[in-house]
DNA sequence: GAAGGTCAAGCGCA
DNA sequence: CTGCGCTTGACCTT
């Protein structure tokens, strides 16, 4: 634990700095029964979809599976007000969209990459929630040879980006060989 | 509407 | 062992 904010209920690390909250990672922020029962009802109830890509000659699929909600109209079935109610209580902003990810086991994965900018609105938050089984995020400056940083991200935890850091740094989730089981994750953003 | 950026798997390298 | 950089090419933006 690098950093606390003492007028917080939660403690949080600073993995990245910068003036508009760099990246910031709470490991607990949701209960464990809550956070297994959140997974559960997610993996089972939304609509996942898979998207493919052509690699060379092939078509491949992409290694985890996606799906995507508008906050003005999210499915009663699916827990995801009430995980929008925990992201804004520690991070308030105006979110109006999810997007799931589903890393089904460590086969799956996301290559380095930043949000896209024109998606999203300046000095805004990116929030994201992961459930499930733990998984390293590797976060790395664009320029410059410092190394990534890895994170573990934790079931219940919550990830927060801010807008810049997107423009200086990259992340993503590595292949591993190791056995894991599968994990989730819920980002909320606020789109223009 | 055009086109510069994205991002998949696998290989070779340090 | 594992992170990484390089490769090609269809499809972009919810």
């Amino acid at each position: 634990m690098n950093a606390c904010d003492l007028f917080s209920s939660a403690p949080y690390r600073v993995v990245v700095d910068d003036e508009e909250g760099g990246i910031r990672y709470w490991p607990d922020v949701i209960g464990p029964a809550q956070a297994q029962a959140w997974f559960e009802r997610l993996r089972d109830g939304a609509h996942w979809q898979q998207q493919r890509r052509p690699m060379y000659e092939r078509v491949v699929d992409v290694p985890r599976l996606q799906a995507w909600y508008g906050l003005e109209e999210l499915p009663q079935a699916l827990p995801l007000a009430a995980m929008q109610a925990a992201v804004q209580a520690l991070v308030p902003a105006p979110y109006n969209t999810v997007g799931l990810n589903l890393y089904r086991d460590g086969r799956d994965s996301v290559a380095m990459h930043h949000d896209k900018l024109h998606t999203l609105v300046p000095r805004q938050p990116i929030a994201l929630v992961s459930l499930g089984a733990p998984r390293r995020m590797n976060i790395r400056p664009k320029h410059g040879q410092a190394r990534a940083v890895g994170i573990d991200l934790m079931p219940g935890s919550l990830l927060v980006m801010s807008h810049a850091s997107q423009i200086t740094h990259e992340h993503g989730i590595p292949k591993t060989t190791r056995a894991v089981g599968p994990r989730m994750s819920a980002v909320f953003r606020v789109r223009p």
